[in-house]
DNA sequence: AAATCGTGGAC
DNA sequence: TGTCCAAGATT
């Protein structure tokens, strides 16, 4: 076995964490759920949503049974919505073709939606004790110091090699403690910044600790500015404390959650209240101006205040627009800042 | 290969 | 405050 592995085991047998949420039972339909929770998601965030859905959805039947409705509600909040979607799509896949539970092959594995090749990796090592790598941002870290490997680690050529770094050090047993032991390790040992390398387990043979680098490893990605959009969101309450809201079409930002209309300008929410409910446009209520920063692009929200007494027009017969209740807001998958702007209103 | 896809933590 | 980026995958 490697000195890497060895004594990465060993400081985790110590030091590792050992009572994640997803460890007590570790069974692959829990582990699932908890590596699409964990992509871009720090495990601080995680937890509270993970205990969540676990507890409304505690097998993959369950999850292949229920709507997709529920399961983006559970999901509310987290972001990167497309992980719900595909989460739910893998489900009824397992159902249909792999008898209800997940499959062991790690091709099948890599064929379903949202499961791409660290994922399928970390699912078969923790869940069976398969001998696969991961490549998370934890191990890219680790391995970019300890081996002294230049340029981001999210370009092609880096990436690849880093595959080869972690495939070359996987030990013959205890799959599972390995896997987590080198996420725990990048998470709480050589962190991203002020790692702790007086602690660090391999310090005597890290390349970036021997050269004096590790603040420089891995190279950050190459940066470009944010592009700034706008948007009018419309608020159109009615008299018995419910809101209009519209489903999101299912591609793009916030596919399939449920939010507010969203005009471009004044000119067009004066036409999409002639054409839904006929209210005043010049009696809306200007609410306070607000930013919510994406990873790509910076969007300015301007929520307009309406009351509608017209609410059967509104509605009609579009199965994509519904007046919701203010109490009953978390039966539905909303995006963060509209969920936070309703919220305030009560 | 480069864009797209959310939100919040941490410095 | 702005900036980076976290248990990445998909197109």
């Amino acid at each position: 076995m490697s000195a890497f592995a060895e004594r990465l085991l060993a400081w985790f047998d110590a030091s590792g964490r050992h009572d994640l949420p997803w460890q007590h039972p570790r069974t692959p339909y829990r582990v699932w759920v908890a590596e699409i929770m964990l992509q871009q998601t720090q495990v601080q965030t995680a937890i509270p949503y993970y205990t969540r859905f676990l507890d409304a959805l505690p097998s993959l039947p369950d999850l292949a049974a229920a709507e997709l409705d529920r399961v983006l509600a559970l999901w509310s909040g987290l972001g990167y919505y497309a992980r719900a979607r595909n989460l739910h799509r893998a489900a009824r896949i397992c159902v249909e073709r792999h008898g209800g539970e997940l499959p062991r092959d790690i091709d099948a594995l890599q064929a379903l939606p949202g499961i791409g090749r660290s994922t399928a990796g970390a699912i078969l090592a923790q869940a069976h004790g398969l001998r696969f790598a991961i490549l998370d941002g934890n191990v890219k870290r680790s391995l970019a110091r300890y081996h002294g490997i230049r340029g981001w680690p999210g370009s092609g050529p880096v990436e690849k090699r880093l595959w080869e770094l972690s495939e070359s050090h996987l030990p013959q047993t205890r799959l599972a403690d390995y896997t987590q032991a080198v996420m725990d390790f990048g998470a709480t040992v050589c962190t991203r910044s002020d790692p702790a390398c007086v602690l660090c387990p391999l310090q005597d043979d890290c390349v970036a600790r021997r050269e004096g680098l590790v603040d420089r490893l891995p190279e950050p990605k190459p940066g470009k500015p944010l592009p700034e959009r706008r948007t009018i969101m419309l608020v159109l309450r009615d008299g018995d404390g419910r809101l209009l809201l519209t489903r999101r079409p299912p591609t793009g930002i916030w596919a399939c959650l449920w939010s507010l209309p969203e005009v471009a300008d004044h000119d067009q929410a004066r036409h999409w209240l002639a054409r839904h409910c006929d209210a005043d446009y010049d009696h809306a209520e200007p609410l306070p101006v607000f930013e919510h920063v994406f990873s790509h692009f910076r969007l300015h929200i301007e929520p307009m205040l309406l009351h509608v007494t017209q609410t059967r027009t509104a509605v009609g017969d579009n199965p994509d627009l519904r007046w919701q209740p203010l109490a009953a807001l978390d039966d539905l998958g909303l995006p963060a800042p509209v969920r936070k702007l309703l919220g305030s209103l009560a």
